[in-house]
DNA sequence: ACAATTCATGACAGCGCTGACATCACGTTG
DNA sequence: CAACGTGATGTCAGCGCTGTCATGAATTGT
């Protein structure tokens, strides 16, 4: 019942405690002969190691921190079940834990949080990823880290992490609205201090450049990546003199605002106005009509990136990976249906 | 910078480290005096426990399970903030956990969960919290815990338990919808092996009795607490001879389905049909209307769960504790509005 | 007033593991 | 062929805390 411990590996196999430590770590100076042998007592006994000694004992705790500042449950749940996937496997431990990433101190909080818990490294998802600042200090503590990303022009390989393609996303959502024949295409941005933000823009730019569509700054509508911003910033559009007739909210809670104004409008999406979102949360699928989007497997992409951290906290060399969302077309997006107000557009 | 143990504080103190352990473990055999200045020394040092070192040393991890088995996100994750707050203020680790609450072998499970982390508790929540099988073997097990449920009219009070009212709640929901005016109220049902769903159900049947409106089979539909069961449900309910003129959905992701029904059917919400849900949500905010519903504080719940189950752990005796939900009235309810239909009824 | 009991406190081992260092068996090299 | 790496393994202390038991002081009963 009790399970096993080194010493009982141990003497299973014939060697020292010591020994079965270094198999159990993967460290190099081991006859490939002998580890074999502690393996096929580790298999034979259920051994794992346990995480309180292990941690009391060495210098750091076998546990990673999942650091994020972000509202959207869906997404956290998303994120800590690939961390927890990954840990599990590789017998580390999870902390997790929401944090300011506005705050000046965020270097220091994440600091004191790893040395309190003796934290071996974190995971950082945006927007924490993207300070800047706050990273150098980060690893001038010496903190092993991985970031996940949007990934940028100039990939800023400077750190460790796993990138995801934003632009190409979000070009492959504006390109359908453009196939499907619309022109006039509504932009609801995401928050500033998230670099997806300015991804998202940049593919819906290269998009309609791409089809030879003048950018219009007035469907261009800054905001938050909240309902309530989708909300507003569709509200502005209908109340255009020449309304778009596709709107691309920068993520699902967007898109669903966008989607209620319309429909408070009397608006019929998408046969008056499709409507698209990022993100593949239930939102999407949970609204009426359901919102064409595009799918970030976060699950996955975080247990990438905690696999990668241990790896690295294990004295590996690692190398940065990307993930591009997919394209998920549903029944909020639509052609435009041909009225007056597209004729009269010059 | 290095944190303080408890040897600095007994040092500090003037008293032995054991004697510092009994105070921060709570032990009755201190006198007030030394207690007391021991207390100063922790405060002046800022000591905090070292949970690896007393979870490998002690008889449990002080660290507690909090298990779950259900798919909303946003009820997770206030969950876990709740039970992050508890755990934090009182010094224990804190480890999350799915599992399948209809396995035959979920004590087992659930056991040997507890074993391999040597955790000290669980807080189980709905609804694992209600299978009574499992429940006595963990309790046969010496596994602490503490259940979050609904109240039943017998309380079952056999095991410490946190209950919500979901009966007096849904009965203020419904009562509601029968001051606005409404007759024919549609409840759609969630999930059987939910017991909040029996008591929601004794709530729209006590006030529909209160006010003197005769039940209707027909206008009850039974489902899951899936979005997709509130659509299908609703639809089933346009498609009467003598549609309902109001919908209770037993949970927001149940009446989001039913308000996508509705537009899709063409009606408007709340003219046509209102519609309310249960839970508050952020899908009963950011829906269009936004969502009448009843508001459940499962963080604020959890943290008092949380912290009966350490109280227990600790060796104190504890009571048990009820909640109730709140009336929130929002957009998607309005009083019915007179048509045909309507008249007609017998 | 003295043994019997209770209370407050301390000494000490050890939880399971890793880090630092010691050891031993092999080549290598000048 | 002695001196010296180099790689594979073992020894041992100790991480910070709690459980067990021992100790001495205070309290009780007769």
């Amino acid at each position: 019942m009790e399970s096993a411990t080194l010493d009982d590996v141990a003497s299973k196999a014939g060697v020292s405690a010591k020994t079965v430590s270094r198999v159990v770590n993967g460290e190099r100076s081991v006859r490939p002969q002998t580890r074999e042998r502690v393996l096929r007592a580790i298999e034979q006994l259920g051994y794992r190691p346990n995480l309180l000694a292990r941690g009391l004992s060495g210098a750091h705790a076998y546990t990673v921190g999942l650091i994020y500042d972000n509202p959207n449950a869906y997404y956290i749940i998303a994120m800590q079940q690939g961390a927890l996937t990954a840990c599990d496997a590789l017998n580390f431990g999870l902390q997790i834990r929401t944090c300011n990433s506005r705050s000046p101190a965020l270097a220091e909080d994440l600091r004191n949080f790893v040395h309190r818990s003796r934290l071996s490294g974190l995971v950082l998802t945006t927007p924490v990823s993207e300070r800047a600042a706050s990273l150098r200090k980060l690893a001038a503590y010496d903190i092993p880290f991985v970031r996940i990303l949007s990934a940028a022009d100039d990939p800023d390989d400077e750190f460790p992490c796993v990138y995801v393609d934003d632009r190409d996303a979000a070009y492959a959502i504006v390109s359908h609205l453009l196939q499907l024949g619309h022109v006039r295409i509504g932009f609801l941005q995401g928050g500033k201090h998230h670099h997806a933000s300015a991804e998202r823009l940049k593919g819906y730019k290269d998009a309609l450049q791409h089809y030879g569509v003048p950018l219009r700054k007035e469907l261009m509508i800054a905001g938050d990546y909240v309902f309530d911003d989708g909300f507003r910033g569709a509200r502005r559009l209908f109340d255009l003199a020449e309304p778009p007739t596709a709107i691309f909210g920068c993520n699902d809670e967007i898109a669903a605002g966008a989607l209620a104004a319309a429909q408070a409008a009397g608006l019929h999406v998408p046969y008056d106005v499709s409507i698209a979102g990022f993100e593949d949360s239930p939102f999407s699928r949970h609204s009426w009509p359901p919102l064409t989007t595009a799918r970030q497997r976060a699950d996955v992409i975080v247990e990438r990136a905690t696999r990668m951290l241990i790896s690295r906290i294990n004295g590996n060399d690692i190398e940065n990976e990307g993930f591009t969302p997919e394209l998920v077309v549903r029944g909020s997006t639509a052609p435009p249906r041909p009225k007056r107000r597209q004729r009269k557009r010059r």
